[in-house]
DNA sequence: GATGAATGAGTCTTCATTCAT
DNA sequence: CATGAATGAAGACTCATTCAT
């Protein structure tokens, strides 16, 4: 097998283990076990459990970055609604988020208990969401489509909570993959809920 | 030191510590050299490891539901508004977590990663908050203050993110204890935000 | 058992076992199995097999550093004769190290081949000999005691070398302990060797 | 590159390494990526690390018993005077070492710490040399040269210690490499410093 | 009850060696 | 012959738990 197709089967495995077990109960014996291969070839391609954890975080995080790109170039900021944009956000956080359960359950549940780097890479995530809307809502205000009057740190704060747990919940803990007409009214009920408190009257 | 302090010390120390570090990165040496006690002292008052974390974890629990019931005591169901209620029950919340930054901690992040009985002994906290939030939702539905319309899982799901998100977030992380205005005007703003969307017109 | 008696006990097995095997070729598990102790016990005195390696050689450093002062009080630079103190000092290094066969062996042909600071703390030894002669050489040099056109680098460097190897091939490899006429007369031969290209003629 | 090109090749940069890090410290990673080959090449030329590390102490040893025919051949035994024979084998044996700093660096330094054949086959060295310098002096007793009452196998250890050293103090550590001029003073410093005690006063 | 020395099962990690391509 | 991916035995180290004092 290539360097390169061996390297992401054991990525997969690990991701599958950390997600069900949790990055200290998965051993690199798990892995090894799981993957049908031997002990030392995980350190041929990882210098150690850490990176092995940290090459899997990352990878995800800048999959993420390129889809945020990928999507910003589909529509056209000068002429959508704020509503179809608030609406077009959630979708696509959601769409990303339902497309891998497990990292999603790594992603959104491992918080503390992880060391270092460990802990931070991670956390990447939620400051990364939590910024974008922070950046969304202020635009929107300077454009007067969002209300003046909004405390977009704590809003952002709380529509951060609220997707991730939505993400979680629906996505990383069930086993069923969501088709998009469930993701789509998912979104449509987040922006249905949130909207109304955040948008100024038409 | 009577054995009802010293069990209450050893917790104190433990707390502070899975707090900081998580569960396994903290070690029994660590907390017998912060508390100053010795290493078999530990084992007279907990079974073991687990048993001192799921000890704090049920303490923290418990003193929840208390104050939970002791709050609603102070409320009539029949007089309050929908609006004041769902402040009510929001503050409160808030006013509990606030005080115990370092369980805020453990119990809002530390999600996966933990095994078996430590990770159910904390999920029964989101829970918890989730089911008491749809009760509470179609309660408000029955009587007609709650737009009949609304999806009241996800509903629940995105208020019980968005609470637990800003609890961690202003509670859990940063050291300076909120006063009780600061924590009066989160609950306003949570309110603002979600009331819209969920109660119907008057 | 007391710790200091444990700590002492582990030392002395570790020293016969680095003495007979080299660092690399003895395991932790060869020393608990000697010792009849338990293999975590090792890393309750020691940090890690460097700790435990570096502390033993530090420990015959440090009596080695004591041994030279004390003798150095037993005897009158004011009078003695150069050749007799040649001797004296010849005789003091061999009965020291005579002491210790296994040190000896440690000391003596563990070069190369440690890393970092195990090698160093080996090194010092050496260093130590043949700074203390060349410090003896000057020394008698400047009462012209020493002849003037002596390579003082080199004679040292001949003197160190000629002593070692006479200590690790008398000492080290060999079983049965010297008694201190034959050490006595190691010395003597020692000194008729040196001391006619060394000194000037009376 | 040819069969024997290649094993020359690597056996070049194994010197190196085990020169540099020692035998344990050395991996046959290290040696390969050095000397840009694969893996398993250094397989196809040598059974083992031990058999790699082995050559290229036997390659030393045959090149330094082919050295010292030689230059004896170069001498008139019946004619040379004592003085002269011994510097002139002093002389030799620092020449031979002066030419491979690594390997000085190697045979001089490692002792103890290698495991069985490994060890032996450095020992040979110091034997080797040991031996040389007892039958030249029993050669130069029979001849009257050498004084009767002298300790051969003392006199033979103090002599191989200290030209040991001083050829690994002045070639294996130190860079720069001694031209012939040096490399003759210091026979004759050491000459000078034996030549006193070991030969009959003419 | 308190102590802290001792235990040893459990893990990670290294690295010489093999072997299919 | 050369390659380098794969192997797995071996070894260092950790840490929860026990128990004699």
């Amino acid at each position: 097998m290539k360097a390169d197709e061996r390297k992401k089967l054991i990525l997969e495995y690990a991701k599958r283990l950390f997600s069900r077990k949790g990055y200290y109960n998965t051993q690199i014996a798990d892995i090894v076990n799981e993957a049908k291969i031997a002990r030392g070839t995980v350190y041929q391609y990882f210098k150690n459990k850490d990176d092995l954890f940290i090459t899997l975080i990352k990878e995800f995080y800048n999959d993420w970055e390129q889809n945020i790109s990928l999507e910003m170039n589909k529509i056209d900021l000068k002429t959508i609604s704020p509503h179809d944009y608030f609406y077009f956000r959630v979708k696509n956080t959601l769409d990303f988020l339902s497309n891998d359960p497990d990292l999603c359950n790594i992603v959104l549940r491992m918080g503390i208990g992880l060391s270092g780097e460990l802990e931070s890479s991670i956390k990447r995530f939620e400051k990364k969401i939590h910024n974008l809307i922070v950046s969304d809502l202020e635009f929107g205000m300077r454009n007067k489509h969002v209300r003046a009057d909004l405390n977009v740190e704590m809003a952002s704060n709380l529509i951060t909570g609220a997707l991730l747990r939505t993400a979680l919940y629906d996505f990383g803990a069930k086993k069923k993959k969501k088709d998009q007409a469930e993701i789509d009214s998912m979104a449509r009920e987040i922006v249905g809920i949130f909207g109304p408190a955040i948008f100024t009257k038409k």
